[in-house]
DNA sequence: ATAATGCTCACGGTTTCTGGTGATTTTATT
DNA sequence: AATAAAATCACCAGAAACCGTGAGCATTAT
């Protein structure tokens, strides 16, 4: 199977555009299909071509990046939007996310990730460049990770999954054959351990670290 | 930056490594440094080539590649690993990740899905190929997914955010400038709306569905 | 052999959550 | 204007979680 993904990029700096193409365009697999440097100019663009894929800066005159997410995700759902900007910045990530955005890179990016993206997104998934992630401190997952390297013993890992299966103490050692006080040791000794406060803490590290 | 891949393919079936070769071999990003056909002649191929990327089968003869993978990473963390198989099965994912395998796919995958989890792995994530996840009925956030087509109010929605952020009620009511009770209220209908049993429920759904 | 870790259990006290029930006001929709 | 939904608040009682502290036993590593 040979999928031609289509894309259009839609930037107000051309030395930035030129940038893009230059690693895209010896790839077979991708075929751009034009450029605009502005968000209005990009909705005309974009109503001609048909894209797959589109390639938006954030900051533009006329209309922004985020406006223009908005207009192709109301009007176009299948079209697949990745940003970029040059720095990163929490809200325009909401405001992005809120928009249906597909994807979120730096423009000091690398051509893998450039098409590690496109892939991606293309595929039905999501993109968000890593600084990105970081940068959101709204981002659960991600907050106050500073639980590095820990490690948790078999019994912990068991009570864990148990607790995120919305068991409490009581089924817990039931469950296990111990004692809740025994229950509530692992648990204590698990909130230490990753530094969180309460059992969500410990469910959102189950997930991040993909114990569940 | 033109950083080259360097792949090395283990899998007992030549048919297939013929098919990856086929796939990969115009890439100008990827370089196949050899292939093997068991565990035991990946090892050997491994530590004589020192490859960024393995992609292996699981079921093999001598040594299977869960046992591999385990070696892999245990004496070449750096080494990032990719398991085929033909068919999901959740325990060998399981194990699989318990093994800190990168990354999983099934060997029907196209060019895209396989492009992709390279760059996804090669840049530090991980990749496994969406059947695996929907097998995994282990997978915690995909499990009891009943809670279908419920509409949450945007203060229900703020609520359930910073019950995410590990806040208590106490501290919520002060941030939305509310009473305890009012915030217990949204917790309850959120509650009752999603069909959990408590915050635990509340945290996997919010994750769930992206709202944090 | 000694130390460290993990697993087990106990007790008492405080805080927080859970569940039920009911009510008022505002906002949106029809 | 009427209805529905959302947001607000109250009270109470029981369940569960949280916190600290201490301790015995087995296994493993140094």
């Amino acid at each position: 199977m040979h999928t031609i993904i289509k894309v259009i990029i839609v930037d107000d700096h051309r030395m930035f555009i030129e940038g893009i193409i230059s690693l895209l365009d010896n790839n077979p697999d991708i075929e751009i299909l034009g450029t605009a440097a502005d968000g209005k100019a990009g909705i005309k663009l974009l109503e001609k071509e048909k894209p797959n894929v589109v390639l938006t800066d954030v900051e533009m005159p006329k209309v922004d990046g985020i406006t223009f997410t908005k207009y192709i995700k109301n009007h176009h759902p299948d079209i697949k939007v990745i940003a970029l900007t040059s720095h990163c910045n929490g809200t325009i990530i909401d405001k992005l996310k809120s928009a249906n955005v597909d994807g979120y890179l730096l423009k000091k990016t690398g051509k893998i990730e450039l098409l590690n993206a496109i892939y991606r997104v293309v595929s039905g998934h999501t993109y968000f460049t890593k600084e990105a992630v970081e940068e959101l401190k709204n981002s659960l997952l991600k907050a106050e990770g500073k639980n590095n390297d820990v490690t948790l013993s078999p019994r912990e890992l068991e009570v864990l999954k148990l607790i995120c299966y919305e068991k409490n103490t009581a089924t817990i050692s039931e469950e296990l054959h111990i004692s809740i006080n025994t229950v509530e040791s692992h648990r204590k000794n698990l909130m230490r351990k990753l530094g969180v406060k309460n059992m969500i803490g410990l469910v959102k590290y189950a997930i991040k670290e993909h114990i569940v």
